[in-house]
DNA sequence: CACCGTGATTGAAACGTGTCAATAGCGATC
DNA sequence: GATCGCTATTGACACGTTTCAATCACGGTG
């Protein structure tokens, strides 16, 4: 029984020279045994291990990896951890990245680019073994910078980053917006509102493709058929606000559908219903787009384009993995296809 | 001459050390000039950083954290990424700690034990500078090991953490359900149901022993102006079960009003409202705690008890500095009071 | 001129780990 | 008995940085 009744208030941790001493070997073979345990004799390896356990050794991670090059640290690189679109990512990522013993570094690019590169020099500085990255702007410059590094890399909702730069992750836009459509059309309703905000923003433009196709697919007028309202930010104050322009027209022009191009969009438009005293799907179908969390949860439940967020996020760290562990790796580009989850938000058009 | 082509085959990134041959002077110039700009003469230094943004240099931090036995990274433990409540806690975090000079790993327990023991040791191999942790339960155990690993901590939402063992940031549970309690009682309630997950977790208990306050406060019988009904988790789903529970009794002894321990559960529980074709609060008043961010977007809005979660995390981090910073510190703890938020769930009753 | 002080720069020694050639131990084979 | 083959272990060095005593340059003072 080792009797360490005081601890020492200051203190170098324990090292890997200290366990081997106390082990009686060559710090090299406690190397090894944290290592390549199947180099050393069992009952070496026994002593070493009892006596890391016996000082509460933990292994110097600085060290290690200034030695070996490498660190076991891969970067996620967020634009806003409050998004819990983002979160849910997260949740996927981490998963994989534990089962492969790496450590995740979160970082938050608050949707702002100077802090995007700030985190980026952060992780080339920790030299991560990789990272995954929602980048902030369609600008590959970031990217393209830490590829320089040495930092391989995974975009992560970026349809449009060319293969031979970098390995991407992302969601059909134009499958969900065509989805969404056919099922509105589906229901009867042929005056339909896009609730989105700007197109610069490549997602909401490609689910604005979808939508238009799905108009003129059922031989619909998009002149007629579609009223697009615009609001400068996906945020539920602006969905709040747009419900008037939504609603917009007289009884035969009026949308009798609106598609929002976020959930957050949506929830702000069905609390500004609320308040006129008006419900969906009675007075309007209200579609929304994410299928995060409160979705399911209020009441009548929202109808939308659910991402598979968490197996987006785990087939990135995947792919991650993939990158570092076989040598000759070649860029990928996996396409995720969205899936329309029906709720109470949405009815059959009633004339 | 360096010719020795026989070394490791990986590209080692730019160092110190090939920047000062670049710029001419020696390595240890060169850490002057990143550590302690104003030691080094004007001219030299403008060299040295002409030459560091030549050769695109960024410092290695495993090195850095090795010598000087500091790490710049802090440790955010979080029970789970995707509650809301925990990323705002994390939003006041990373600010703060950006404005600290401070890296974030953020680390998620998921709730496991397992999963906390293994981040914790994470850290310590890292040898972070410092922790912010939201323990899983109230065993001790692990901190005090953090400690003696030379890790200071900040605990979160943990009052009772002892204040010679370390500091920590929480907030008033008991003065938020003695709030909640008022309120309803203010309105007119006198039979209250309060729907609550296991007194096991000491927030939920002192949330109850709150409003057992203000009813005894009021002068009624917590025997019959109470209704506690008790859920395993606190989750929507629970929320939504537990409806019927919470509606039972004959008109003059169904409670008119709900409290839930939790926002979450209170969503569930509306939307179970919902479903019934029932509404809050012609029906029933309805009242959360925590107000997480769709408290406000849904109508009627929630009524509930505001954490301030942002500062909340914001605090912690600066205790952390300070930690850091002053040498003899002594351990602090803060207590914030949560705040009611009145929306539309709760409203007078009428007999 | 000798001496001192000051400020700028240098050289070398760590920090804790991984790697790898070298060595020791030892039974089997020639 | 010498040699070989094999495994287990050892030393010593390198990774990139910080730190600190030592050195150098140089102008001012006695």
């Amino acid at each position: 029984m080792p009797d360490t009744p005081s601890t020492t208030p200051i203190r170098r941790s324990v090292g890997i020279t200290e366990v081997a001493r106390h082990a009686g070997v060559s710090p090299g073979t406690v190397s090894n045994v944290l290592n390549r345990p199947e180099r050393v004799a069992r009952e070496t390896r026994e002593r070493v291990e009892s006596a890391i356990r016996e000082l509460d050794y933990v292994r110097n991670s600085s060290g290690s990896s200034l030695r070996s090059g490498r660190s076991d640290c891969v970067g996620l690189l967020v634009l806003d951890v409050t998004n819990p679109y983002f979160t849910e990512v997260a949740r996927g990522i981490e998963d994989e990245a534990v089962e492969a013993g790496l450590a995740v570094l979160l970082l938050n690019s608050a949707e702002q680019h100077s802090r995007q590169e700030r985190n980026l020099r952060l992780l080339a500085g920790q030299r991560a073994a990789g990272a995954v990255v929602m980048p902030i702007d369609d600008d590959l410059s970031d990217l393209r910078w830490l590829s320089k590094q040495g930092i391989p890399w995974v975009a992560l909702d970026r349809g449009d980053v060319p293969v031979e730069e970098g390995c991407s992750v992302s969601v059909d836009n134009e499958a969900g917006g065509l989805a969404a459509g056919r099922h509105l059309i589906g229901l009867g309703h042929e005056r339909i509102a896009f609730l989105t905000g700007p197109f610069s923003i490549d997602q909401v433009h490609r689910r604005h493709q979808g939508l238009l196709q799905a108009v003129t697919e059922a031989g619909l007028d998009p002149e007629t058929a579609l009223n697009l309202v615009h609001v400068p930010q996906l945020n539920p104050e602006q969905g709040e606000k747009a419900v008037d322009a939504v609603l917009a027209g007289g009884p035969r022009q009026r949308s009798t559908a609106v598609f929002c191009a976020n959930d957050q969009l949506a929830l702000g438009f069905l609390k500004g219903l609320g308040r006129r005293g008006l419900h969906a799907p009675d007075d309007i179908s209200v579609m929304g787009y994410d299928d995060i969390d409160v979705a399911a949860l209020i009441h009548p439940g929202l109808t939308t384009v659910a991402q598979p967020k968490y197996r987006l996020g785990r087939t990135a760290m995947g792919l991650l993995r993939e990158h570092l562990d076989t040598p000759d790796h070649r860029h990928e580009r996996r396409l995720f296809t969205p899936e329309i989850v029906l709720r109470g938000s949405t009815a059959a058009h009633r004339p």
